[in-house]
RNA sequence: GCACAGGUGGGUGAGCGGUUAAAACCAACAGACUGUAAAUCUGUCGGCCUUAAGGUCUACGGAGGUUCGAAUCCUCCCCUGUGCACCA
């Protein structure tokens, strides 16, 4: 008697949001198999800790390993220390820089305490690859590298993108899809998944699975989610992204600031709601009967609250309508206090204030220069008032709420 | 090791003795318009000082040098790519 559910509707579950499972045949005789046997398939998903934030566009795969695990089969977050030394080259066009063992050891760490947000902790295998890795001598790694040809590396498009256009590819490069497919042999991988541009490095783990008896890992890859700009993919280097970690009123704010046609693809790759229901929305919306705000609020309503609770997600949609819609001082508004004499000069408790001081200093601008060349280009708001003057007197100690752009803090002089 | 070609701002990439804080494009930021959307238009886009005319410092792989003056010329060094290496 199988705890599984039927192979049918896992299937169905699994193949939902996924680009490409190769191969589709086996994965369902797999599963019969094991629905059959009521041994558990073992997936997993590979992460190298090299920046100590996980994004929503990494959440895109997890969610996916969650739905595995969900189906009652055994899920593996694997943390690429030892790959990590590497970097994982894939959509690079330069040499990733190393990074320390100090490094990957704290990311790793933050690491875990962000996946079980999404993944059950109690029922997932958290490995580390430095584990095998470390232990392979010279010969065990002269005689893996030996299955692999220089021609087979650069398939990969970037590589051969590097090389056709002569920039350097260090040789440890070479060596990481050999290692991430090495995983799969160590773990011995019934399914692994990754996003679209792990394709390359998921197949290196059938192939070599292959070679060492094993039977070769289904691959399933998810697309890769775009980032706020709805052009690039989500990622730290384009400042584009929102970590998993932001606090709920920072990722509401972000999440209102997507475009529409982006909308679709978070409902659709960041939430549970089934493609009937995604579709349903839309055609409200062009039917005049759903306003795409309210729609987008409550993307963002489901996702603050998938990190945080239903409670801080309520509130942060409260605090932006006051912020943004209402023009109103949201609650919690960060203070900032700033010691009257270094933003400007007093006399008989009256400061003359040189604003563009007081804004680079609560951290609204960048610089000084940064925040005159904002005061100019008329940013600045002072208790709800546009004001344009770089010189404001006033009596301290006081208090305002200064807003630039889409920043807001309130400053205590004293 | 030798020869040749390169190393410019967040990115791509011009400049090749002064008018260059460094074209252009992208990104970013701000303003207008809005639903804080998107798109579009406009402006800004090294730091510091200056109640804003301007001043000053730092910057074109690194260190020196030539020159009134260098990202631009010279020397050395570092880094990258390509070719040469077997067949003597």
């Amino acid at each position: 008697m199988s705890s599984f559910r039927p192979v049918d509707e896992q299937m169905a579950y699994l193949r939902k949001g996924s680009v490409e499972i190769i191969r589709e045949s086996d994965l369902r005789e797999r599963l019969e198999k094991s629905f059959q046997s009521g041994k558990p398939l073992r997936v997993k998903v590979g992460f190298d800790p090299t920046a100590p934030d996980l994004h929503l566009g990494h959440t895109v795969v997890i969610r996916k390993l969650k739905h595995f695990q969900d189906m009652g089969h055994t899920v593996i977050f694997l943390i690429g220390d030892g790959t990590g030394l590497i970097g994982d080259p894939t959509g690079r066009n330069v040499t990733r820089p190393p990074l320390t063992r100090e490094q990957l050891n704290a990311n790793a760490e933050t690491y875990k305490a962000q996946v079980f947000k999404i993944l059950d902790a109690e029922k997932t295998e958290v490995r580390y690859n430095t584990e095998w890795l470390f232990k392979l001598d010279y010969e065990a790694f002269v005689r893996l590298a030996a299955k692999f040809t220089v021609s087979q590396m650069l398939e990969r498009e970037d590589f051969s993108k590097r090389f056709n256009e002569e920039k350097p590819i260090s040789v440890h490069e070479l060596l990481y899809p050999m290692m991430q497919g090495y995983d799969s042999v160590a773990l011995e991988c019934d399914v692994e998944l990754g996003g679209t541009e792990q394709k390359f490095n998921l197949l290196m783990g059938r192939k070599l699975q292959a070679d060492y008896g094993q039977q070769p890992q289904i691959v399933l890859t998810m697309p890769l989610l775009e980032g706020l700009d709805g052009e690039r993919k989500m990622s730290k280097s384009y400042d584009n992204y929102i970590g998993i970690m932001e606090a709920p009123q920072e990722m509401f704010g972000k999440l209102m600031s997507i475009s529409d046609n982006l909308m679709w693809r978070y409902y659709e790759l960041l939430t549970d709601l089934t493609l009937p229901e995604i579709e349903k929305m839309r055609g409200d919306i062009a039917a005049g009967e759903l306003h795409p705000m309210r729609a987008k609020k409550d993307l963002a309503k489901r996702i603050v609250a998938d990190f945080h609770s239903l409670a801080e997600a309520d509130q942060a949609e409260e605090n932006w309508a006051k912020q943004f819609q209402k023009d109103e001082v949201p609650e919690n508004l960060e203070v900032v206090e700033i010691e009257a004499a270094t933003v400007g000069t007093l006399s008989d408790g009256i400061v003359n204030i040189n604003l563009g001081k007081v804004i680079a200093n609560a951290g609204l601008a960048d610089s000084n220069s940064d925040a005159q060349r904002k005061i100019k280009a008329g940013s600045l708001k002072i208790d709800g008032e546009s004001y344009k003057e770089l010189y404001l007197q006033v009596s301290i100690p006081a208090e305002r709420v200064i807003r630039v752009g889409r920043k807001m803090k309130k400053v205590y002089l004293r």
